[in-house]
DNA sequence: GCAGTGAAGGAAAAGGTTTTCTCAATCGCC
DNA sequence: GGCGATTGAGAAAACCTTTTCCTTCACTGC
């Protein structure tokens, strides 16, 4: 199947024993060095203790590859990412991989980013490897259409990612519950004034925060006003220049703002400090993703609603786990997100005692 | 080998379409109909067709591992990280997959986080599974011992990573020539007072580009003042800290700075802000690694070394694919660095013309 | 002394593919 | 029409394990 031809045959590799070597070494038949190596079958301990011996002395690993054939299980998943290996992904990734490996399961990586042929080459390849399972992510912005695995047979979640596809798993976090997390906290802390800067309006994450933001507001008595609602992009420019916006006058400026992610935070951040304001004692704000890199360098440190991307990765590999157990598994599965509080959201007046400004 | 134990066995999977059904199908024997799929042998047309039908319409793949099993050449190798998979990794990762991909070999993903008996978890794995070819990452602060594959003959590639084993291929950026080229780019726009703010001493790579920086200095006959070299963290706050010391004294202060990574410039370049000093009017300032989110979010956008790190992880791809192939690589290779100019290392005095200060 | 029992280990099939070897049939040529 | 050469296709081994079924052997109990 073909681009292998380039690749010249073994050159001189030392052949990995086998268990007929371990056999011949321990004196018994490759039968009885199998089961003596996986503690089944009915054997004298003497024999087993014998081809164990051997199968040390040898360095002997059984090929996973002859294995796996037996069991028509190859004990492999596949991550198919098509948002190149973002960010967010990594915490994911890595969480997804310690709970596999626990079970011994390998994870072949994969990347098509935006490109449908090499998504169905990368397809195509792990189908011939008889992977148990399939996991793909995507960019958020969109639902993905379904991943064409033929037979309905093998177990496919949608991590971080939506498909289009009624039957399919997928795993999201919970945009709205993150919102909600993030608005209570500022009222809680006295703000009443809060604003929501965000991303461009097609994520999907983006309206569903939104829908959360407002959801607490009206719940706390408070008016959702439109002016308060800002999309753009998900840069710090795009926050420096929302609290432009939002601040250019005075009466109708906000005491505290709900960002969209940790790059807008931080630039609004920023803008206010160079507007003479203080955050948090005139101005609270909080960000979303708690990505170290940004919130831990604002100044102050920025408050932020953490997705828990590890958690997400985790429930993944178990929910992929128990499909290929034989579980069935559909719908869209929200997880929680939480709320990390820092500096930038401290009740209003708090940090500095001594303190009365205005813009 | 463990914890195969909790999965139970399949469920109710529509068993794939093999050979033998290929070649049922079509009238033929399997070994003709292996021929026809391979394009090998001597067949007559008619037959080559019919096999092929045949083969499509039950969606016939062929399974790798009965491949494998039979060529003793998995098309797989492992990539080990010990850093979790950090944010240099992923450009490597991308472009090692893009590379790999293109011939056909596909990828298993580990993590173990600096736990050694994970580690050995994972290699005990890899092996079992019979990679072809192992590549190994890690934090650089250190050489990390040699991983211990068996025999001599498997392929290892350490990229963005160094091994103690001198028989090891390892694959590097040149931080010292990158260096050279930030230090002589300040140079050449006119700058005769450059400090080096970097991370912590400990660091080959910290080493590595100061005596760059110190070597093109004195190239250019200008002193490498030991109080421009100053130690810290890779973050934001000792930038910021670092220029509160350099600057201390107007009469011995700076006129370029260049950062051992974006985070340290970016810090530093708010400072100098905050101070009003202007970048690059009053000061230039470069940084490494050429991190977007950092690079382009400062205020100017900064200069910066990029370690082409994409071009790192094709090179691995291609070295790993040669390996593979019999030829024995070994030593240490260190790829250029580029570096990519932004406003903050604009020659002194261009960027506002009207202009007559000093710090 | 013999049937029956249980233990210990061997033989062989199966899993899916590739490849080599062999065999049968056709062709060209005299 | 017979001979060698060629072509087309099948049989079987090999890759490495696991597992099921058998065989052998030593006992026990009568």
């Amino acid at each position: 199947m073909g681009r292998n031809d380039d690749i010249v045959p073994p050159a001189d590799y030392p052949l990995r024993a086998t268990i007929r070597d371990v056999a011949a070494r321990a004196g018994v038949s490759i039968g009885t060095a199998s089961k003596a190596l996986n503690a089944s079958g009915r054997l004298r301990q003497e024999t087993r203790d014998r081809v164990v011996a051997a199968a040390n002395e040898l360095g002997f690993r059984p090929n996973a590859m002859a294995q796996s054939l037996h069991r028509s299980r190859s004990m492999t998943v596949g991550v198919l990412t098509t948002d190149s290996f973002g960010r967010f992904i990594f915490p994911i990734l890595e969480a997804l991989e310690e709970t596999l490996a626990g079970h011994g399961i390998a994870i072949f990586m994969c990347n098509a980013t935006d490109d449908p042929e090499r998504e169905q080459q990368h397809l195509d390849q792990l189908l011939g490897k008889r992977i148990d399972g399939l996991l793909v992510t995507a960019r958020r912005m969109d639902r993905r259409p379904a991943i064409a695995v033929p037979g309905k047979s093998m177990p496919v979640i949608y991590v971080f990612s939506q498909s289009d596809d009624p039957d399919a798993l997928c795993l999201l976090p919970d945009d709205h519950g993150g919102a909600v997390l993030a608005v209570e906290h500022l009222i809680a802390t006295g703000r009443r004034r809060i604003a929501h800067i965000t991303g461009p309006a097609e994520f999907e994450a983006v309206t569903l925060r939104h829908q959360g933001y407002a959801e607490a507001l009206v719940r706390a008595g408070l008016p959702a006003l439109p002016e308060y609602y800002l999309n753009g992009l998900w840069s710090e420019a795009w926050g420096r220049e929302a609290v432009a916006q939002l601040f250019a006058n005075a009466a109708t400026a906000p005491d505290a703002l709900f960002c969209g992610n940790d790059q807008i935070a931080r630039g609004a951040s920023d803008a206010l400090r160079e507007r003479g304001l203080s955050v948090p004692d005139d101005v609270a704000v909080v960000g979303f993703d708690n990505w170290d890199v940004m919130a831990l360098a604002a100044r102050p440190p920025l408050s932020s609603v953490d997705m828990n991307l590890h958690r997400l990765g985790r429930a993944a590999g178990e929910r992929l786990i128990a499909m290929i157990g034989g579980e069935r598994i559909r719908g869209v599965e929200r997880l929680p997100c939480s709320l990390v509080v820092r500096p930038s959201s401290a009740p209003a007046g708090q940090t500095t005692p001594k303190q009365d400004k205005n813009s």
